[in-house]
Order: structure tokens, then sequence, then C-alpha cells
DNA sequence: GTGAATCCATACCAATCTGGTCTTGTTTCG
DNA sequence: CGAAACAAGACCAGATTGGTATGGATTCAC
């Protein structure tokens, strides 16, 4: 089905939730109140993307988790790559060494290809896009038009 | 990571193989030989890629596998589904019915919309090119550029 | 300084998915 | 008929994923 986990579809909702608070400061409970997850999982995935720096986590009272970017300025991609890694379609096009007959092979390099195109493509997509009501067209208007090759 | 199976990577070398017999009918044990792979691994993806109607199968001694289309009329959007289903990106953006606040969630359409952009790539892109050695720029010609709304 | 609110780290578990194997037909041709 | 080849399905083990639990550390309000 080509899908992205869950945990990373959770990403979006909870950052799209932050997203609309505009640069405040939220603690988890509220986020997984308002997207209705499960504390200790949101709590799961607002560390990951912490860790990769996509938000900022504040302790204390009054502490919570709080955007570091502009919504227009945090990819899809780098929401992807935070939750999952290297975006990379096959498992032999991420690095060298892991497939036995990776000389012979002329399918790698054009995964590989294909892989940069779809990443390409949501490098141009950013949150702000993503939580935008979707009948609001121009607000689509950030265009993803990409090329393979 | 994005990433296809691993099911669906065999697939696509199996389906190459095919290729480059062209319109060869080639029995399940030598695609196995020749790609490397176990032969009850090489004959259930070749049972599912049958079923979709990608390869024709043979029965019969002298039978085999014999691909339908020619390699540049089959997509790798198609063997993408074939072997995986529905092209989705998320679970919500498949069908209606799955996530419990679908109503007020503003992301599953653009979710939608960014999967309809993938897919669309992978339709532009044939066995053909997938198969064809990286260095020849000139077969990758076919580019495929596409827009994401 | 104390305590409540909040994040942090880690370990753990259960369910699902994936990749792979085995067994038993069924069809076709020599 | 009998061998070669595919067909179909059950089955299993390991990995991944999603979710839970626990104990600790940090900050602020008072």
């Amino acid at each position: 089905m080509l899908r992205i986990s869950k945990l990373t579809d959770y990403a979006t909702v909870l950052l799209a939730a932050l997203a609309q608070r505009d640069g405040a400061c939220v603690p988890a409970s509220q986020l997984a109140e308002e997207t209705r997850l499960e504390l200790p999982t949101a709590a799961k995935v607002l560390k990951t993307l912490a860790k990769s720096g996509l938000i900022r986590s504040i302790r204390g009272v009054n502490g919570g988790y709080q955007l570091v970017k502009a919504p227009d300025q945090t990819s899809v991609a780098a929401i992807v790559r935070a939750m999952e890694g290297p975006i990379a379609l096959t498992e032999c096009s991420l690095e060298p060494g892991l497939c036995a007959h990776e000389s012979q092979c002329t399918l790698r390099g054009n995964w590989q290809r294909i892989g940069q195109a779809v990443e390409q493509a949501l490098e141009r997509l950013t949150l702000r896009d993503l939580y935008q009501p979707a009948g609001d067209e121009a607000a689509l208007a950030p265009v993803a038009t990409f090329r393979i090759m």
C-alpha cells in the first residue's frame, strides 16, 4: 500500500494541532486530548519530533511542546524523515552493501531516482499546506512540480 | 522510511528479468535462479502478479510465466498496486469510515492529494524505465512531471 | 523548600505484518 | 500414463509496530 506508519500520521496531526496555536507552548496532555490520541502514544511521538528538532520541549509547570519554525518552514519530508528515517522506497537504495547482487542490478539506481523524486515532492509541501482545509484551493498554491531524472 | 515491501521489490526484479527476455515464456525455477530468489518466494510473487494480469502463466511442460504487455506498457504504479493494493499513504485516506474524527480532520483530504500525486508519478514510470541501465539517460526520458493539487 | 506539573528515558508487551516454507493438488505435454 | 510445471492454501517464525507502564528529572508557583 506504500504507506507511512501510523506514528508518522499521528505526528502530522500533532504538529497540525501545534501549528494552529501558532508558536504557543502546549502540554502533551492537551495535545493528546485535542487529537484524541492516548497520552503515552502522543508523548512518544512528540519526544521523537523534539529529538529531531522540529519542536522544542519545555519542562516544568506550564511547560509543553512548541513549534520551532513557522508551519510553512517545516516540510512534510522533514516530518517523515524525523519519524521513519531516510526516505527510500527499497532497502537496497538506502545504502550500498545491503544486497548481494548489487553490482549487476540495473534497478537499484532507478529506484534511488524514484525515491528522490518522491522525497522532493514531499519536500515542497509544508505543514502549513497539510493543516490548511482542503477546500481552500489558494492555500495549496505552493504546488509541487518535479521531474524524475 | 516510506518503503515498498520486499515482495514488491522482488516483483520488479522478476518482471525485469522477464522483460529482458522480451515476451518469452520462462519457468519460475529459472527466474528464481536468475534473480537469486528462493523458488517458493519467487513463485508466490509470480502468482500474485499473474492474478492481477501483469503476467500470464502457462502450465504444463515448457510452461512458465510470460509478460502480457510490452515493458513500456506496464507502469511501476501497476506493479505496486498488484502487490500491495491501492496506493495510499495513510490508513484514513484509503476509504472513509476508518477514522473516528474524520469529519473534523483537515489533514485527510490533503494526504489523499499527496498520495495521488505520488501515484501519478509512479504511473508515468514503466517497467522499461526501471530495468534500463541507469547510465542511459536517454532511456529515462519519459519524465514524470506532476503537480499536487 | 516543597510540591505539583510536566517532560524524559527505558523497558516491556501484544498484535499485526512480512517473508518464507511446506504440502497437496491440477494441468499440460511427450 | 507419467513427468514437468504451475496453483492454491495452510502454516510458521521473526520483525515491526503500536501501545503501555514505571520511575526519574526538571521547572515553576507558592
